[in-house]
DNA sequence: CACATCTATTTCAAGCATAAAATTTCTTAC
DNA sequence: GTAAGAAATTTTATGCTTGAAATAGATGTG
């Protein structure tokens, strides 16, 4: 086939931006969903999830700023949700031997168990959201979102 | 070439948490720029950006529910939002002659001079951003994105 | 050892977001 | 016209998020 190399009559920005818009309306859609099921279901938050998901990588413990590190939030932000996730049992903080600065947060044998529903039912949701992409349209998109990365000289982490 | 129909050593529902996954860091990693932009260049934000963007697609006003119905977001986060426009003097509420309950939101001369210079600053970051796609990749991936929708169900709006 | 500096974390103030309750106003059925 | 219900909006309580300031502890240099 032969590409259609006219110029359009939109400009490149403009298809950029509204390429952009609907890129932000399929995940905000399908994010909303997640964390009306998660809220629904199972009384947890987004938040909660990603951190829960980051300590259930690491059984060892992270500290507090290694989950913000992680998940590329603030420390203040870390610091209400693994209070919250305390005071529900599902995380705890060991101190670190040699630095009474730091903690080590944890999950709890309650939060792993939580966790792994949690991460089960999250997966089986994106599989039934992302049911339109099979092998083919998923390489597709994981390629478009590699050119994405590149020039937003981003590509490791 | 010959497409590799074998059965993947991973599942495709991993396949497709993984892309789930690629997909949110790409929308946030943008995101995250954009708001960081508002803010420095310009004392906005994003949330601030998309009720004006609204409100200068409609200049006869717009009622607080209309607001939040194309948002899709609550009434209440619209009222602070709305509140806080106003006190900048970029928005204002006019009364609605049949109904007392009801108030039309509009955009003050300010509040278009502001709308319109953010708005170009908008387009042209992520025209830079997205810098990586050319015509055929926006094309592809507007059509990998329909594909999306189509299984949601949400083709419209 | 003292002092400056750096590191880890929490606290704070502000804004954003939601769902649920409350208020005010309109409409409709009698 | 009055009472019941619906509609538009605000208020409230809770949680997430940030950047900046504060606190506490570690480290290194003289």
């Amino acid at each position: 086939m032969i590409p259609d190399t006219r110029p359009s009559a939109e400009p490149l920005s403009k298809q950029r931006l509204r390429l952009w818009l609907r890129f932000l309306k399929a995940q905000s859609s399908i994010e909303a969903e997640i964390r009306r099921r998660l809220r629904d279901q199972y009384g947890s938050t987004l938040p909660r999830f990603d951190v829960m998901s980051a300590l259930a990588r690491f059984p060892d413990g992270l500290k507090m700023s290694e989950i913000s590190g992680l998940l590329k939030v603030s420390n203040g932000n870390v610091t209400g949700i693994v209070d919250r996730l305390t005071q529900d049992g599902l995380a705890l903080r060991v101190a670190v031997p040699g630095d009474r600065r730091a903690q080590l947060v944890r999950l709890t044998p309650a939060g792993q168990t939580a966790f792994a529903e949690l991460a089960q039912a999250h997966e089986a949701w994106l599989d039934e959201m992302l049911g339109g992409l099979g092998p083919n349209e998923l390489e597709a998109l994981g390629a478009l979102l590699d050119g994405v990365f590149d020039h937003l000289g981003e590509g490791g982490n």
